[in-house]
DNA sequence: CTAATTTCTAAAGCTCACTTGAGATCAAGG
DNA sequence: CCTTGATCTCAAGTGAGCTTTAGAAATTAG
């Protein structure tokens, strides 16, 4: 298991810190196109530390695994990714950054003052809140959160 | 359909935006309990309109049904909540919307600063990211961030 | 009154993001 | 060489938060 060159998922998966389970399904929705050996063992590249970095802050953020593959393929497939390439991905991210940081100011605000008047108009403010998020429809968890997982 | 003290569950429905059916489920996991007609038919109250708003804010910020759940037990349970009530009962969505905004506005100085200095040391950042998140909340669910809408 | 609409219950289905399990193969240390 | 441990594939399972479906009963509009 030398950090040499030749990448094996269990090594990935410490220094990440992500389930061996997880890296093959975010293999599976093209995220990362590690390469095989010889017996068909994955095989990874130094930079794809990186890239499943980058997938965990956007996952934190709130990007779906089929909207982070979008923008991964922005990156170039063979090379290493240059910090123009990471500066240019980014941007997204940042973009949602910021909606989110001023979504909660604005709840914050809304929540205070509701709860401080005597209005109680809670109701409102919900509806308004709700508003500038719209764009979830169908089926399935709004919430999902990824357990905090311990892997064997 | 008058909203005069008979509330039917589609009028409640069209008040908060929610489906019949989410807001049947909330009542199955115990967030509102209606009364019923002769005929079987929920009935709601006025306030269950505000109790409903105050889900939907919650599950914004991140909190489970269940944990939802427990905060609403200290609402008093037959009569219409008071101001009092209601500020008592936000004291979490305060403290989690704020110990979301700052998570976030941390997230940002260190993306920005991983890309902007060249170094790139976006692996550093996300499990240092990861880390002081992990300190956030006991040992219940974490959870994600709100999902906000993507404006491309 | 009838017809149309709403609501009822219970169970099954669905998405997302993974994890688990089974059974087989590959790689490394002694 | 043998054994242990890592990795392989594929299928099925998980949990949150709902939605869908189906058939029946209640309510409302005309």
């Amino acid at each position: 298991m030398k950090p040499s060159d030749i990448l094996s998922i269990g090594y990935i998966a410490e220094r990440t810190g992500l389930a061996v389970s997880a890296i093959r399904y975010y293999e599976e929705k093209g995220l990362i196109t590690p390469h095989r050996n010889a017996g068909g063992h994955r095989r990874y590249m130094r930079s794809d530390i990186r890239r499943l970095s980058f997938v965990m802050i956007a996952q934190k953020l709130g990007f779906t695994i089929e909207e982070i593959a979008q923008e991964m393929r922005r990156l170039p497939n063979g090379r290493t990714p240059t910090a123009r390439d990471w500066e240019k991905i980014s941007e997204k991210l940042l973009a949602r950054l910021d909606t989110q940081i001023s979504a909660l100011t604005r709840t914050r605000n809304n929540l205070t003052g509701c709860i401080g008047c005597g209005c109680l108009s809670l109701e409102k403010c919900a509806l308004y809140n709700l508003d500038d998020e719209k764009g979830l429809e169908g089926p399935g968890p709004r919430n999902t959160l990824p357990k905090t997982s311990d892997e064997t």
